[in-house]
DNA sequence: TTGTATGCGTTATCAA
DNA sequence: TTGATAACGCATACAA
């Protein structure tokens, strides 16, 4: 069932008929209602592919995900995937996912925009300097980047307050008496860590405390590198009395090396972990105390919105989203040992 | 640059130039060249939308993954795309990912279907009985399934053989003097967890051992889920001397329990864990011994051929794959306690 | 308010 | 071996 058919069913032409589905206020409401009805009852669906060529557009967006190391199964991905393809299935709009090496993504992008595969891209995991974010702005093609580069102000984006954050756990940290805090952090290439990374820098400044190298630890990506930072950072003669560890895969390894070393959290050693303990986690009996983020899937159906602003042509200034994070209280933290 | 653009460069008819860019046989070895070169230096790419309206087809195949509880960021679906996204991206074709609730799955498949914005689907995380199998043969859309369902005779799948797998750690077991074995598994709804657990029985009758309902614990999926059945299971009067585990996040779960009961793995206590240990975990300096299957990414990739092979009408019985698993021994078991 | 004619860029048909 | 012409199904100036 096309258009000329149902149109052909109705006694009237395609034109009007396209314009009654569409729509277009020149119409009569008369013929609507009765064109609307004719399409229901037949199981009319326009073809896409005729539209879209006569359009020039193709419905879809792109997301490409880095793949292999240093991304190791970010189960938050999906989630963020999620609330993309909710929010554009909303619009009629397929998210089409591609999967790429470091060192292919640019090639990918590349293959999908000059293909005219998709209208537009999310961009996941930014990192600092961009070439992505380069390329897409050389290019003209429009996106969504999902965090920020050094610099942010020629594009849409998504992003939380990282620096807020860290500066919310120091204070906190600060105000229960601790003076020796320690940071783990995920590798500074990647921006969100590199934010949260100053942002605990400008706490410490702030409260007065100096920041002792050896306990500003850089963790790989993931459980296994939280846990060897913490190894490591206990290891020397005197540790801190404070750890904030800036993602939660790293900081479920935090929070296992500390309970394997037989101390107690909140007691022996405070711990504030970006995000807190994972839904799914072996660390029972415990909350962590968490710097809160909105989560994932709400972070991908804003994403979703953005990118249809940016395709509507909304002023740039509405296209850049900053939230804020807050402190989520558990039992992880507690006053400085010695302090009361 | 477009077809008709290319071809008055050429003094050719487009026509020709389609021809000759799509390898028919019917136009001059002469002017193919000469029409693929021109192509290249300048830079023509056919617009997709108009060969994809002109042939009928969208190039594209989709992907709706189960969101919501019970599928809490399986890590490995992402590498299962990447595999999927790979072999694709060769034949120039896209990978459309949607979510949708478990409610709303059977209208995802319709709305993608029936909007003709798919050619074919890959369907994962098969379930025994399972209605988007029932839906899409019946609608007639092709597709491949990851993993089998009760009657999986009439479409395309790729499985692995985890009646086998179960069989193989069964056996090891009982050769290693085990006679009390437990079974942590996930929902039996999944049909990989029930396949595996009717492994299980298999193996233990074969084995002569008897089954102790109260040491086959279900385990919602995950690594929390795992934790907490290893718990049910060691909190009885007398346990088992050895336990294995159908899903990897689970094992984790599991072999936490283990270690925070203080009990020494291989020697206390045997655990078997299907895919082993994920790369990334905080049980350290432990190889648990796995069943192993191939990568994620290997099943994307077969899953992909797969999904070729059925829209080129290739014959069912070369769509039903199966792979054997094998035992990657590590140090997580052992001689039963008291055997030697 | 409705219809006519044309374009979107490619592939398929059939004649030359 | 090549080219003219007609699909593919929808959208849109422009005319009525």
């Amino acid at each position: 069932m096309d258009l000329k058919q149902l149109s052909a069913r109705l006694g009237l032409s395609p034109t009007t008929v396209s314009r009654a589905l569409n729509g277009y206020s020149d119409v009569s409401e008369r013929t609507r209602q009765r064109v609307i009805e004719a399409a229901r009852e037949a199981g009319y669906q326009p073809n896409l592919m005729a539209r879209r060529l006569a359009l020039g557009k193709t419905d879809a967006i792109g997301i490409v995900h880095p793949t292999g190391a240093g991304h190791l199964g970010d189960p938050r991905f999906l989630e963020v995937v999620d609330g993309l393809t909710e929010r554009f299935a909303a619009e009629q709009i397929d998210l089409l996912i591609a999967s790429a090496r470091p060192a292919d993504e640019i090639a990918t992008y590349e293959r999908l925009s000059r293909g005219r595969r998709v209208d537009g891209f999310i961009v996941p995991h930014t990192r600092c300097r961009d070439p992505r974010i380069d390329y897409l702005g050389q290019c003209g093609a429009p996106f969504v980047a999902y965090g920020r580069t050094a610099d942010s102000s020629g594009y849409a984006w998504f992003d939380f307050d990282n620096e807020a954050g860290s500066r919310l756990a120091v204070e906190r940290l600060h105000r229960l008496g601790h003076r020796r805090i320690g940071y783990v952090h995920a590798p500074l290439e990647l921006n969100f860590a590199w934010q949260r990374h100053q942002g605990f820098v400008a706490g410490m400044e702030q409260a007065g405390l100096s920041i002792e190298s050896r306990w500003v630890v850089p963790a790989g990506f993931g459980r296994r590198g939280g846990y060897e930072a913490m190894q490591t950072m206990m290891a020397g003669s005197d540790t801190p009395t404070a750890v904030i560890v800036d993602n939660n895969l790293s900081g479920v390894g935090v929070v296992r090396c500390v309970l394997d070393a037989g101390q107690v959290l909140g007691r022996d050693i405070s711990v504030i972990v970006y995000d807190g303990t994972p839904a799914d986690s072996t660390v029972l009996e415990l909350e962590v105390t968490a710097i809160e983020q909105p989560t994932p899937h709400g972070a991908g159906v804003k994403l979703a919105e953005l990118m249809l602003g940016v395709t509507q042509g909304q002023p740039l200034q509405e296209l850049q989203v900053l939230w804020a994070p807050r402190i989520a209280p558990g039992n992880s933290d507690g006053p400085a040992p010695g302090t009361r």
